[in-house]
RNA sequence: GUUCCCAUCGUCUAGGGGCCUAGGACACCUCCCUUUCACGGAGGAUACAGGGGUUCAAAUCCCCUUGGGAACGCCA
């Protein structure tokens, strides 16, 4: 048995999104619990579509995931890296090139010179009888010299795959569907090479795939199909074809394949809300898998030790938001709290808010928020109570400020609390201003802790004011008392 | 239309002939904790698409039906 290797190949033409990014990480935890290599080349053929940026993009995106390969562009500069570069596909024409003609001169394939409406009327009426929408050419059976002839006159051709002649069944073990079988005339003749000599995605795959030694091919559902196709390549080029594993899709809402039409499904539209990279890891991979001891909570570790091929699932699983955002919490609550407070920053940053420096006070705050937190997007409102500049009495407080002992509670709150002279209370202090409070406003329950909660965040509803009075300086908290004071007319 | 793939709670799933009056997780409901909101804890409701076989025994194997999905590009 060759070593694993196994590649992600995706096509910078976009971000990274869910579904692409799950085949990663099942091409990624294959390769590392068989202790095989991970190439990530680039299927950049369409030039239309393909840029730059996306390719940036998407390798910024594997990169937070922490899913880094062994082969193919280098992170930072998305030089070539690994002894079968070049990993674009763009680059390697010449390589194409060179087996299309093979298979040209071996009479496994030919130029065919339909223009783009002949094409389509002869899909049209393929329709119309029912017929699968495939292309008979007029040119399959022109010699080639004839069509070198027509070439050199400036006439343009694409390379077509000859598959008239192949008239048998294709059958192929999946690693995830057991046998599967393809009658030959699934397909038409289909194009390896478009008229200005770039490849089309089914060739240059086999080409890569078998020069890149790959030995095991995992991709989603989606390209079952393609691999009769790429069976007939293997088959014409004598080569021994990898092995195949073809995942189910991700769906969405409506059971439909997860698109980016509905909704974000960027991998970076969660980063951007605040989600954590292993979250999104541990969620997409239990989308059509499972831990063989039925944990739910990974690490990439215990992902890598549990993964095998067999505990996929064929059917497809539908992307459940709600889950994710649990499933975040969950990773969130197992950060340390400086680190958390770390990765807070862009989004406290977003609203400007005007935080202590102290360490120590920092750690403590995000102490007492971990557990309200599903998404690092949550802090904001978690912290904006905090932020002096942004402490306003909300409508919702209305009704709080209408009962009758408010008055005092606040009154005696705010004396009680300047009383001190400390810059910050600790929580006993807090609570025994509190029970001072309630003997001498002479109320409890609601009328005692609504009042106080609303003198120091605007609302009667919220974080538990023991965990939050200590976050906040006593002069603020004065501050803050004598604006709602202010509001009892 | 044609071909291929798929089918367990609303969702993700466990299960691979007897351990299944089907287990877990999210969501939902109830209660407890809490003088708020959350967190947490304890319970609850909810599924083997339908029909035929095979078998002493079927969620599990086979067939059909139905339903869903994907693919049929000079996209990948």
């Amino acid at each position: 048995m060759s070593k694993v290797r196994v590649r992600f190949a995706p096509s910078p033409t976009g971000s990274l999104h869910v579904g692409g990014a799950r085949t990663a990480l099942y091409n990624y935890l294959y390769a590392k619990k068989n202790g095989g290599e991970f190439v990530l080349r680039i299927e950049d053929t369409d030039e239309a579509r393909s840029s730059q940026e996306s390719l940036r993009g998407v390798v910024d995106d594997l990169v937070w995931l922490n899913l880094l390969w062994d082969e193919g562009v280098e992170p930072q500069t998305l030089a070539d890296m690994g002894p079968c570069a070049p990993y674009r596909q763009s680059e390697r024409q010449k390589i194409y090139k060179e087996i299309a003609e093979k298979l040209l001169n071996e009479g496994k394939a030919y130029y065919c010179f339909m223009t783009e409406a002949e094409i389509e009327s002869q899909r049209e009426a393929a329709k119309a009888e029912g017929r699968p929408p495939q292309i008979n050419s007029p040119h399959q059976d022109l010699s080639l010299a004839k069509a070198q002839e027509k070439l050199s006159a400036g006439e343009k051709a694409v390379v077509r795959f000859k598959t008239k002649h192949l008239k048998k069944d294709y059958i192929f073990t999946d690693h995830i569907r057991g046998q599967v079988t393809f009658p030959s005339d699934m397909v038409g003749d289909f194009v390896l090479l478009r008229s200005d000599g770039m490849p089309v995605y089914n060739f240059c795959c086999v080409v890569d795939d078998h020069l890149m030694r790959i030995s095991h091919v995992l991709r989603a559902e989606e390209h079952l199909p393609n691999t009769l196709r790429q069976l007939m390549i293997y088959e014409a080029m004598g080569w021994t074809p990898p092995e195949f594993a073809h995942m189910s899709l991700i769906l969405d809402e409506e059971r439909q394949k997860l698109s980016k039409r509905k909704g974000a499904v960027a991998t970076g539209h969660f980063k951007n809300e605040g989600y954590l990279p292993e979250a999104i890891l541990n969620f997409i991979a239990l989308l059509g898998w499972s831990h063989p001891d039925g944990k739910e909570i990974l690490t990439l570790q215990e992902m890598i030790n549990g993964f095998s091929l067999d505990r996929l699932h064929t059917s497809g699983a539908v992307f459940d938001r709600v889950k994710l955002k649990w499933m975040n919490a969950q990773h969130l609550r197992a950060r340390d709290n400086a680190e958390i407070w770390k990765l807070l920053q862009p989004f406290l940053a977003r609203e400007k808010m005007e935080l202590p420096m102290d360490p120590v006070w920092q750690e403590k705050s995000v102490a007492a928020f971990k557990t309200s937190m599903e998404v690092l997007a949550d802090g904001i409102e978690l912290y904006r109570p905090l932020n002096d500049k942004s402490f306003v009495v909300l409508p919702e407080a209305e009704e709080t400020l209408a009962w009758e002992p408010t008055k005092a509670v606040l009154v005696a709150w705010r004396d009680l609390v300047a009383a001190t002279g400390k810059e910050y209370l600790s929580e006993e202090e807090f609570l025994k201003i509190q029970d001072e409070v309630k003997v001498k406003a002479n109320a409890k329950g609601k009328n005692l802790f609504m009042p106080i909660r609303v003198a120091v965040i605007g609302k009667p509803h919220g974080t538990e004011l023991k965990i939050l009075v200590p976050l906040i300086k006593t002069s603020s908290l004065v501050d803050r008392a004598n604006k709602v004071i202010a509001k009892l007319r």
